[in-house]
RNA sequence: UGGCCGAUAGUGUAAUGGUAGCACAGCAGAUUCUGGUUCUGCUUGUGAGGGUUCAAAUCCUUCUCGGCCAGCCA
């Protein structure tokens, strides 16, 4: 065994293992090839996220390349927009394909052309039993299937069969292009599995060429290798159609050997990551689309203020393995903080304004105060906030009989005001038991945010002076479903969705410069959590802000404990 | 009683016959102009039985548990 103590290298995964294994053995002359293969009938999410990074860092650590390609074999499911919006995520992760960008479709001609090899060779048939007929042809788990009566059919007549299929002279579902393997194998998918199914609908890059479109299974193999990809991996469903994978490119007189491996994918906790689920979601409105910043969509997670750096940082740390395990979704909010911490630009924000007014301040002045954008970062500069006699602090931040342990805001007590000056509180205005003004003085020697005594106060607080104040609109998000596997329950992953998962907030009052910021930029509002401008419903006149994650909160733990609500 | 795959702290993942580590979560404390950050310490694990071996998470064996597969989806 190595020492771990001088020994400070990544462990290897068993895919990395094999690749390895496969350079030094001479396996990969031409170099090792990987490929992002999604099929365009949705929109990538934070699953995909796992299998991208994976196929493109393998590519970039062993020098070799990673290829894009579509698999769009179904046109009844697939369409335009999800191509464009799949390539917009993966480059929003920060990966290039360029210029491997293909699609399964460019190799339709390939793969017919195989097809009529195999039925040359006797390996394939025309099958006209109906989609049930094959059902029950195709036996159970534990029962052997039976052989089609077609089978036999001759090689001249297959091909002329094939043939009329290619060029539209049947309908859907008379007949479909089988494999000829084996109707007795364990292996159901290996019971003469279908290569090639009419389909009369046009497709949305060849259009009417073809009425026929072949299989995932038939295809998959052929678009590896004709395009010389090494190691084609894949999630464990697939495990089981690894012999058919090897059958077809055995079979189909190409040169290059791909091999498929599985590892097992990403499940995260009070999440659903299938894509028909998530269409689901949105087509039942349930959401407000594929970017809503709820969704574990790339698209959605963007919105919300995900950096794709948190993100790629996750899916490393969850691994490369065979084991159907779940992830903590904890350990996704870690890595959000961890590299929000260090790049998000701290601004104010009052969620919950009351006003506290400053008896000693002289009402007419103004002062400006410098700011440190990112105290992780002293590059980031500063910035001037406006401090007045009237400012507006968070609501939750003062309380009239405060319990043991609370720093904030109360009658006699003294707390900083960020970056301004300590204050002391006097007296409050009440209205129907209503908390309307909390009256203070403020200690002059204390500017800055510090007093030359160096004593210490317990509590500082965020805050925006009223009359320099900007509204602006919060949404505050927690997770989409309410239960670590939504619908285990009931069946119904609907049961489970939250009922509080965006809180809008109208009437936040923000400092100033906030007025300055551009969609895609991370922030943090102090004490609260971190943020960025909603792209799609911000207007000049109000803008709008996602919460991405509040901040870790002791407090609220404290709270809990000594069960305070 | 079909086939394939898997099983290591609460979660995820290392250790490939030689001291069971790491991260997250949890707990306790320190620091702090964010009850944030940072730092320190702690708790917790090889599914069960048998075997091989000086030595087993690792090899063999029996069992148990879990996942996937019966689309003309991918």
């Amino acid at each position: 065994m190595v020492n771990p103590a001088n020994s400070s290298e990544k462990p290897k995964n068993f895919i990395e293992r094999i690749i390895e294994n496969d350079i030094a053995s001479g396996n990969t002359p031409s170099g090792v090839i990987t490929r992002f293969p999604p099929e365009p009938n949705g929109y990538l999410h934070i699953g995909h996220a796992k299998s991208i990074t994976l196929n493109f860092t393998l590519a970039e650590k062993y020098n070799g390349t990673c290829h894009l390609r579509f698999d769009d074999t179904n046109p009844a499911k697939e369409e335009l927009e999800y191509i464009e919006s799949i390539k917009r995520d993966i480059s929003w992760l920060g990966f290039s394909w360029q210029p491997h960008e293909y699609y399964a479709s460019d190799y339709f001609g390939l793969i017919y052309d195989i097809a009529e090899k195999l039925i040359i060779e006797g390996k394939a048939y025309v099958d006209s039993l109906s989609a049930e007929e094959i059902r029950h042809y195709r036996g159970t788990l534990k029962e052997p299937g039976r052989e089609s009566p077609d089978r036999d059919r001759s090689v001249d007549e297959n091909l002329r069969l094939f043939r009329e299929m290619r060029d539209g002279k049947h309908h859907d579902g008379t007949y479909v292009l089988r494999a000829k393997i084996d109707m007795k194998s364990p292996n159901l998918n290996m019971r003469d599995p279908t290569l090639f199914r009419i389909k009369k609908i046009d497709h949305h890059r060849t259009g009417a060429t073809w009425s026929i479109y072949p299989m995932y299974d038939f295809t998959h193999p052929l678009s590896d290798a004709v395009e010389h990809v090494t190691h084609s991996i894949c999630t464990l469903e697939f495990e089981d159609h690894r012999p058919l994978y090897d059958w077809v490119v055995e079979n189909s007189g190409l040169e290059s050997v791909p091999h498929q491996y599985e590892f097992s994918r990403l499940n995260l906790n009070y999440t659903v990551m299938s894509k028909r689920l998530l269409l689901q979601l949105v087509k039942d409105g349930h959401v407000a689309g594929w970017d809503d910043p709820r969704m574990p969509t790339l698209s959605g997670m963007r919105r919300r203020g995900y950096s794709p750096e948190a993100i790629r940082n996750f899916v490393e740390l969850t691994g490369v393995a065979k084991t159907v395990g779940t992830v903590d979704h904890a350990l996704l909010d870690h890595c959000l903080r961890e590299d929000l911490n260090l790049r998000a630009k701290r601004l104010m924000a009052v969620l919950d304004p009351v006003t506290v007014i400053i008896d000693n301040y002289p009402d007419d002045t103004v002062e400006w105060f410098d700011a440190e954008n990112n105290p992780e970062d002293s590059s980031a500069g500063t910035r001037k906030i406006p401090f007045s006699r009237e400012i507006l602090i968070e609501r939750e931040d003062f309380m009239e009989d405060p319990p043991k342990k609370y720093f904030r805001l109360a009658p006699g007590r003294e707390i900083r005001l960020k970056h301004a000056y300590y204050i002391t509180c006097t007296h409050i205005v009440k209205h129907n038991n209503q908390i309307l003004e909390i009256h203070c003085t403020y200690d002059p020697e204390s500017r800055g945010g510090s007093s030359p005594d160096e004593r210490k106060v317990r509590g500082t607080s965020h805050w925006v002076s009223a009359k320099h104040a900007v509204d602006c609109e919060i949404r505050l998000y927690d997770r989409l479903f309410s239960a670590e596997v939504p619908g285990e329950k009931t069946g119904n992953f609907l049961d489970d969705i939250n009922p509080d998962s965006i809180k809008v907030i109208a009437g936040c009052k923000a400092e100033n410069s906030i007025i300055s910021v551009q969609p895609g930029e991370y922030l943090q509002f102090m004490r609260t959590g971190y943020f960025c401008l909603d792209a799609v419903d911000s207007t000049p006149e109000l803008p709008v802000f996602n919460r991405t994650l509040p901040l870790r909160d002791s407090w609220e733990k404290l709270k809990k404990k000594m069960g305070i609500s």
